[in-house]
DNA sequence: AACTATTTATAAGA
DNA sequence: TTCTTATAAATAGTT
């Protein structure tokens, strides 16, 4: 149970890194909708994992409206600048 | 002191609501990084304020190399997928 | 997936 | 903006 806080390296032991990347990822994503909420501000999340999945969260208030790729290009577009 | 958790909802008061957009972007694109090198993944967070200031993190190993703005639109250069 | 001790984040105040 | 502090949330390791 938390024996002891890691440091920030890559987590040589597959099973735990999918699971530490699992369970980051899901808070990661939602705290960007969180934030955008609070703060009436824009996010967009994007994570690739390492078999190159893809997970994402965008905020559509008026900021972000589309993602979309363009072969290896990811097209955020964005009113939010 | 966190007399109460909060419900997400936008916060009306501009100065606290300030206050938390600084505190939870700086975590947000903190945890991008760490998630990033604990789990040898690509992460981009793009953060917007109600004033238009742009605030993101880009992990950079070899999925995502470069963002820029082409007017509104904001290009997100990756090889991750 | 659940548990839990510990760390980290956080809201409010200063 | 930074610090403080009590509380909430996240989390690493285990089961």
């Amino acid at each position: 149970m938390m024996r002891e806080k890691i440091k920030i390296r890559k987590i040589d032991y597959l099973p735990a890194r999918q699971v530490t990347f699992s369970k980051r990822r899901r808070v990661d994503l939602k705290n960007a909708g969180e934030l955008s909420i609070l703060c009436e501000s824009e996010a967009v999340v994007i994570i690739f994992s390492q078999t190159g999945k893809l997970f994402d969260f965008s905020s559509s208030r008026y900021g972000f409206y589309g993602r979309r790729l363009e072969g290896s290009t990811l097209i955020v577009e964005s009113t939010g600048c």
